[in-house]
DNA sequence: ATGAAAGCGCTAACAT
DNA sequence: ATGTTAGCGCTTTCAT
């Protein structure tokens, strides 16, 4: 084949026609006589050409790009930790002419959201990436930015049947057969199994109860498992876990093992702490943060299953500014961000 | 401060000299005057400059930089993995005027590794990263390439002593507490362990013995360690298996589990298949490959602790293409690869 | 509708 | 020893 490396300069020499109607063409901007665009692109896709990143970036210095990531409040142990990831993406992009803004606000409001997706679009954002709730209108906030050329990416839970150009985040029934993995392994003799979660009628919530239950049923010998739900709140939580071991109780069956869904770990592990259950139950939660540290060294908690945050703020960045750079839309709709399992052993303080 | 983003066309105004100066100071290439110099890094530091790596790239187009990854051509199924991941570097870096040849030999032979290394040098490679065996002819080679101004990066395992820009791999010893901790957890009754191993006197099968025993201690009630060495051959292997089974038979103490920290895990879950111990016994492995997953499926293996191959991969290449790009030394000199803890449930084909 | 040219920040070749 | 200039590939005026 041709050696030339495949350059703006280039083709517009094969085209007969100046880098700038190539540039033109290429971008499908106004102005450029029909027959000739078809040419150039034809021409271009024959050489395979991709514009170069570094190029590009250089030029973005003039008038720097902005990306903007928008969390929430809530959850704050966690956003800090993804926000970490989402500043060391920052540091790499710099360079590239791309700059990278933060917003945190409360992101179960979804009116808040969606005003905040189309605030950014206005400001000329060059692309936005988000944590928000599953409704009508963060999705059309959504589709709006997109048909305004800006691409977004959902971040951590996923807005459904949106435009955005992927989702980066966790599969979270697979999160919870991991879970029901490591406690059938765990408890080879039979008994009660609770596994404490938000709210079931959150898909997000149900669908690592439902990965649990089908665990369960593929790992464990005799383990039966009686789901709570504690509805977010510390109180709930507490309370439903205390009724679930009092019902066992009565019920003559043992509980030896606690899987706590929950995004409200401290009321599980509280439970465990006051009924000095450690190393008589075996106990599997999600995510990390400083009290469940704390948690798994005095041994009141087994296992943690993370998601890996700073992944999660690192790599929507990464597409974005790829997407930016080279036109590239993602491989895929969903990058799952790892499972990692994390006991006393391999905590990485 | 000044709002001015440093440039090296700001310092040169700046101190009042051209930009060739200024880039002739900072690199401290020769034929600058002292103080002229002297002034200019002032100057520099002051403005807090840092070069703009995507000029920097775009520079490079010229005269493209070569990065060299020397690979082992033994334990294929681990190092083809880890290839994936520097090919993803490679598109990662392309843009960038960084290309990326992949050498692959008999790592095992110190003469080839040093060898590679010196011919690498001479055909102008601008970096280099490489699995070797920690002995004086690679080391001194190392040391070779990093005089000439060559950086250089030890992958998987470290070439103890030589002045590398830093080393890519897992804590092993850290490695061997996990799988202590997943045995000592899936164990509550007492009973034997068997730990087999590659060679005692090789630093990197020891320290995850170590590891593992530090574990046992700390985490487990009533398990006793066995250590055996296969020494890497599948005979050995297989043969020290099935006496350590027999001794602990003659010793009337039950096996309830294996932890494979050799290479050669294949002829552990031969042993396993063989004596129909799935399910009876807990086995813990290390790496992933097309057996053990297999293993992993039909439950003949609990968990397998993998070291990330990809990340593996990836990481020295960025390490090296950014310290081309912008002169920066990596953070720390040991970029501990994440230990994954991976069961049936989360197998990522 | 298209061409020409300037410039992003840096470096290497050339000129003084 | 230092200044000047060209050029990496791309985009964006400004001219035509």
């Amino acid at each position: 084949m041709s050696g030339e490396r495949p350059t703006i300069a280039n083709i517009a020499v094969l085209a007969a026609v100046s880098r700038g109607t190539v540039d033109r063409a290429l971008h499908d901007r106004r102005g450029v006589n029909p027959a000739v665009a078809q040419s150039v692109r034809r021409i271009a896709r024959e050489l395979g050409y991709v514009p170069n990143r570094a190029a590009k970036a250089l030029k973005f210095n003039n008038h720097p790009k902005t990306l903007v990531v928008i969390l929430p409040t809530s959850n704050r142990e966690y956003f800090d930790q993804l926000q970490r990831g989402v500043l060391r993406a920052r540091q790499d992009i710099k360079d590239m002419g791309i700059a990278v803004d933060v917003v945190r606000l409360d992101c179960d409001h979804e009116t808040a959201v969606a005003q905040a997706i189309d605030r950014q679009i206005e400001n000329g954002a060059a692309g936005v990436a988000l944590t928000g709730p599953d409704t009508v209108l963060v999705r059309e906030a959504i589709d709006r930015a997109v048909a305004a050329g800006v691409p977004v990416i959902t971040v951590n839970s996923d807005v459904t049947g949106s435009r955005r150009l992927c989702f980066v985040g966790q599969d979270l029934k697979r999160s919870g057969l991991v879970a029901a993995e490591l406690l059938s392994k765990m408890l080879n003799r039979g008994g009660r199994v609770i596994a404490v979660t938000g709210n079931l009628t959150f898909r997000a919530h149900a669908d690592r109860i439902v990965g649990f239950r089908v665990g369960i049923a593929r790992w464990s010998t005799g383990l039966h498992v009686e789901v709570r739900e504690g509805f977010g709140s510390y109180r709930e939580t507490f309370g439903c876990m205390q009724k679930a071991l009092v019902q066992a109780d009565r019920d003559g069956e043992n509980v030896v093992g606690i899987y706590m869904a929950t995004g409200v770990n401290q009321a599980c592990i509280d439970i465990v702490r006051e009924r000095q259950l450690a190393g008589k139950v075996r106990v599997v939660t999600n995510d990390d943060s400083a009290s469940i540290r704390a948690a798994l060294r005095s041994r009141e908690v087994d296992f943690t299953i993370c998601q890996d945050p700073i992944h999660q703020g690192y790599t929507p960045l990464r597409i974005l500014s790829d997407y930016l750079l080279s036109g590239e839309r993602p491989a895929c709709e969903w990058y799952r961000s790892p499972i990692q399992i994390v006991g006393e052993s391999n905590l990485t303080d």
